[in-house]
DNA sequence: GTTGACGTTGACGTTCGCGTAAAGATCGGG
DNA sequence: CCCGATCTTTACGCGAACGTCAACGTCAAC
């Protein structure tokens, strides 16, 4: 089964056209050129156009992968600048793995933000259900708006 | 303990100044501008000066729960709207109960796709501290780059 | 009188991650 | 020879939620 495969596996030494790539991983060309001019890819030239090799390729994978993790443009392309440090790669990983730990624990921040939002959220609806339920006693008299004020301190000075 | 208490309980009718009402909320007076100017806060004026009363206090408050809950403004002055309409407040609340649940999705969805990152995340860490735990054998042969293309690779592919 | 704290209204700046023209080069096909 | 597809650069737009001037009025205090 090699031939049939050939374009998909062999990680192969290709070039892409920059929509090649692009279609590839679900990004716009747009998306390709903002990435280059933020230096977090370098494709060659022929002539005018960019050609993307596999290192292109994954340097790509990797910028998509820590977007996919949240962590900003800009702290990944410090990442991807230790990676091109050649020499001393445990220094690299070493920084690397410190921005995810750090993404870890604002990710952890951020869900307990919405955990705490969610309650807060919850509060809110069940108070209105309960506001609702009160199938409407003297709700046209015009005094159902200074009850509001009233309900809605009550709720909201504990809150 | 009525006299001490004065200034702080009794839900009163005082009237607040952009910057007392500001700090007590934490926020900067631009902000009170700024959701003035979005048509969710309509303090009275004396003379140029902004005059705020307890009904602007508490919806002040609504915005900066709502905001909590990480609503966007637009949705806060729609619930706003929808307090302001007097008599059918039963529609009212229907709609913010409305909204509120739809952004209890909406959190849900972001909590899930946190989780995802993290579970990313803890792949991409247990990676790096499995390189860095390979104390570093033939680091400084130049094909160390090559080296992590490959693995770089391996691991990237099943992501 | 003048200083300083507070208030006012514009209106432009910021951050992020691209989208969206605009205007042109280059290439193969019919 | 022109068409359409694909590529290039430059550059402004956007949306969210204000920040940050600028330039001015007003008030009590010293």
């Amino acid at each position: 089964m090699p031939d049939t495969a050939t374009t998909v596996s062999a990680a192969d030494s290709r070039t892409y056209s920059i929509s090649e790539l692009a279609r590839e991983f679900g990004v716009t060309p747009r998306a390709l050129r903002f990435y280059e001019d933020k230096d977090m890819l370098h494709p060659a030239r022929d002539g005018m156009m960019r050609v993307y090799r596999n290192r292109d390729r994954a340097r790509l994978k990797v910028i998509l992968q820590c977007k996919r993790v949240g962590l900003p443009l800009a702290d990944i392309r410090e990442i991807l600048d230790l990676y091109g440090m050649d020499r001393n790669e445990r220094a690299q990983k070493r920084e690397a793995l410190k921005k995810f730990r750090q993404q870890v624990d604002t990710l952890h921040q951020q869900r307990d933000d919405i955990d705490a939002a969610l309650e807060e959220l919850h509060n809110g609806i069940s108070w209105l259900e309960s506001q609702l339920a009160i199938i409407g006693p003297a709700s046209d008299e015009a005094e159902s708006v200074a009850a509001y004020e009233q309900v809605a301190k009550a709720h909201m000075d504990d809150a």
